[in-house]
DNA sequence: AAAATATTTTGACCAATGGTCAAAATATGG
DNA sequence: CCATATTTTGACCATTGGTCAAAATATTTT
């Protein structure tokens, strides 16, 4: 079975599938569909496998044909959410414009999926917990780990350029130091966030608006040009919504 | 019992307390103290209350006088680590120098203690989804966000008190933004340093370097004078672990 | 078409575990 | 020493992730 599905993976609809590869294929779909929906409903404990198997209408033996355990399904979940985000920073990489710019227009694509897909975060945090890592399939931890290496590469891809252009320096820190500090605070910007009593410390209404300030000021921490005060990034940010991510007027607000 | 409990907390050591509620107390330090081990150990589900209870020789009834459920049991572990955090914390913000020095104390006094309480970051993960949230008593949830809120008043002070000096410029952002951005700097590098796959990819060999590197990069984005290129910090390093950190020497590494 | 065989689906069942509570044990007071 | 109050216990319960033999369905053979 997991060879079916990671063959469907790798070569994508072209390969023709039989009826039986099909079925079994889109029944995934649906399984992984009320799965993410159980998911942002309730969180992870609050749904069991009995009202996962009713929801799709098929038996709970049947689900364990598809998923190795409750965890292997969650993960699953999770790198499907992985992989649209990998797709968005790669459009999101192609925005014409400074390196820094498209760094920006990664941010946007990061606020993006961090709307759209709000199970993420959550569940990337459970997989911090190594009991959870562990019960789930070789399969699905190496599927993980390839969209999480490809959203890394694009942005770093990104970064190079920036000191290879010398809009960054140099001399200071690596690309990968760099790249490191531009995910760490954007992983916690947005997990801090997401923590009622210190937004209301902080006096946070926006959040996406504070993620992407934190993103600016670790930009200029790492003097990459042209900073925030020599450049109107007001303009870049209205070129990004209207040509890569339109849906993010919802959430931005100048 | 909360009662109790809670009074102890307020009144500390300085009031007479009946030998039944030194009995409990105690207990209590003794329940904990093998809760906190068995997270360390196994993480929160590879063990369970029976076993709890038969390290600390009670019964399983015992324990739940003391704790409404074990994530109420787990809150009460994080919350003591979490005031150790803040007890640290008031150490390093009593160093003697500039606030950025000071503040740097602050990022020792977090790396010091990531490293004594390991369990905190993996445990803190777990607050995020609220199904565990939701199952602790309000008793302890108060608790937590307490030592909490004197964490961020910390170093928010001396955010606030960087602005007034001149230190950090004052129009770009308001103190509570800065204050912001330097915990979740803190907090996204903890936990993304914990990444195997991704410290692979970065070529990250030293954690606590690398959460450093980035609050340095977060402050000279903030513009908190002397900036890293400014000033010597590792001579105020050698400081801060001379006077306020000794351990740290261990995971130092200039 | 019917029988034989192979495959898939099912849900009763199991084991583990967080949590409860009546009864036993212990402490307190007279 | 008894009576009463308090504390401790562990058998018991309900929930739930996971299994597997049997039923249902599909496919092949005669």
């Amino acid at each position: 079975m997991v060879k079916i599905w990671n063959h469907f993976h790798m070569a994508a609809e072209t390969t023709t599938l039989s009826r039986k590869e099909r079925e079994f294929l889109a029944r995934e779909e649906l399984i992984l569909k009320h799965a993410r929906r159980l998911l942002i409903e309730r969180g992870f404990q609050a749904w069991n496998m009995d009202q996962l198997a009713e929801a799709v209408e098929y038996s709970k033996g049947t689900l364990y044909q598809h998923f190795t355990s409750k965890e292997d399904l969650v993960l699953a979940v999770a790198t499907d959410s992985l992989r649209t985000r990998a797709e968005w920073f790669e459009k999101a990489a192609k925005f014409q414009g400074s390196t820094r710019e498209r760094c920006r227009a990664i941010g946007f694509a990061c606020c993006e999926f961090a709307e759209k897909c709000p199970d993420f975060f959550h569940v990337e945090m459970m997989l911090k917990s190594a009991s959870f890592w562990e019960k789930a399939s070789e399969q699905r931890r190496q599927n993980h780990a390839f969209e999480g290496a490809r959203c890394w590469r694009i942005l770093n891809h990104i970064v190079v350029e920036a000191m290879a252009l010398g809009d960054m320096p140099r001399d200071a820190f690596s690309a990968e130091e760099a790249t490191f500090a531009l995910v760490s605070v954007t992983m916690g910007s947005h997990v801090m966030t997401q923590e009622p009593q210190l937004c209301v410390l902080a006096g946070i209404t926006n959040q996406m608006r504070t993620v992407r300030l934190n993103q600016d000021i670790i930009c200029d921490g790492l003097n990459w040009k042209p900073l925030f005060s020599q450049h109107d990034y007001s303009a870049t940010d209205r070129r990004i919504i209207k040509e890569v991510f339109p849906e993010a007027m919802n959430w931005y607000r100048a």
